[in-house]
DNA sequence: ATATCACATTAGATTTAGTCTAGCCTGCTC
DNA sequence: GAGCAGGCTAGACTAAATCTAATGTGATAT
């Protein structure tokens, strides 16, 4: 990816380009996998351990804000980071928790008059179910299949 | 809500019906505002000081295991749980990170072919913006007007 | 050139959210 | 009533993220 290209998407949100800002978006352009802010922190201090751990994380938040980078929260792991090149939408893994991208789509608004006072900036789709990874390596175990067998003793159809 | 109906829906889990478990999942029942587990515990520790922290969590652990609550991640703040009544999506918002529930409504399935080896199990849909409350009171404060005047600005259209 | 100011960065302490440990309790089966 | 499994507890522990107080940096003003 073109230095100049990330100093100027950082200038032309209103932000400075600092080394350790340039260091944290540059780590997120060209590892598109949805890293970890510890995972950034580490990789982006050891390449040059002027970026301390404190800052990683106040430029995250910082991107976050210019709408730069999106933050994807996940049930009961650290969050990851993910800078918002084309639009698209996620899938997360339900046994390993990974975070993958995938093909954008309209979605249909919330139907009138659901939303009463509230103010809409975006609609988003998550999908999840079990990653390529986790669908082929033992299909049988984890949160998914001890679901799964629950209902499938019960005849019980998951309500979600 | 009937007591009966709570015993019922956790032995048809397959999980026993403990004074402890009955009580997290009344407590649910009866507060549909997505409220965390430090919340949870507190209120249902306070009205019955039998049930310790960890319990609490286990609980929670088991039940949503068990596919009767739902557990929804918050970018930045503690997750908030959801017994799994009628089937709906979620609003959050931007500024105070409240859940609230919106009506639900099918979502197309990803394009084919999109999907790989993967396998789906659910896809939900996330509303963002501001809700209720924050849409009316110091509508020109916060994350999202940041990013508008920033937008504004620049005559930029976001991508997400 | 020097002062001033806003913004950025730092190491490390602190907080928050959640998990783990080791032992005890309770109800069921034999 | 011994054995056993699942459940519960207090409190120690960990991971993730934030805060604090001090320092650095570079632009503008005098
Ligand atoms: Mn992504
Ligand atoms: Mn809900
Ligand atoms: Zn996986
Ligand atoms: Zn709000």
């Amino acid at each position: 990816m073109n230095p100049g290209t990330i100093r100027k998407s950082l200038e032309s949100s209103g932000l400075r380009c600092t080394p350790q800002r340039f260091a944290v978006m540059a780590f997120l352009m060209e590892r598109p996998g949805h890293p970890t802010a510890a995972e950034i922190f580490e990789a982006v201090n050891r390449a040059d351990p002027r970026c301390s751990r404190a800052t990683t994380y106040n430029n995250l938040r910082d991107l976050v804000q210019a709408g730069l980078v999106r933050e994807v929260a996940v049930e009961g792991r650290a969050a990851r980071f993910d800078v918002k090149g084309l639009r698209h939408h996620h899938f997360i893994c339900d046994r390993c928790g990974c975070v993958e991208d995938m093909e954008w789509y309209d979605v249909p608004r919330p139907p009138r008059g659901s939303l009463g006072k509230r103010t809409l900036r975006q609609c988003e789709v998550i999908f999840r179910g079990l990653c390529a990874k986790c669908a082929v390596s033992g299909a049988d175990s984890g949160v998914r299949s001890l679901r799964s067998s629950v209902e499938e003793h019960l005849h019980v159809q998951r309500r979600d």
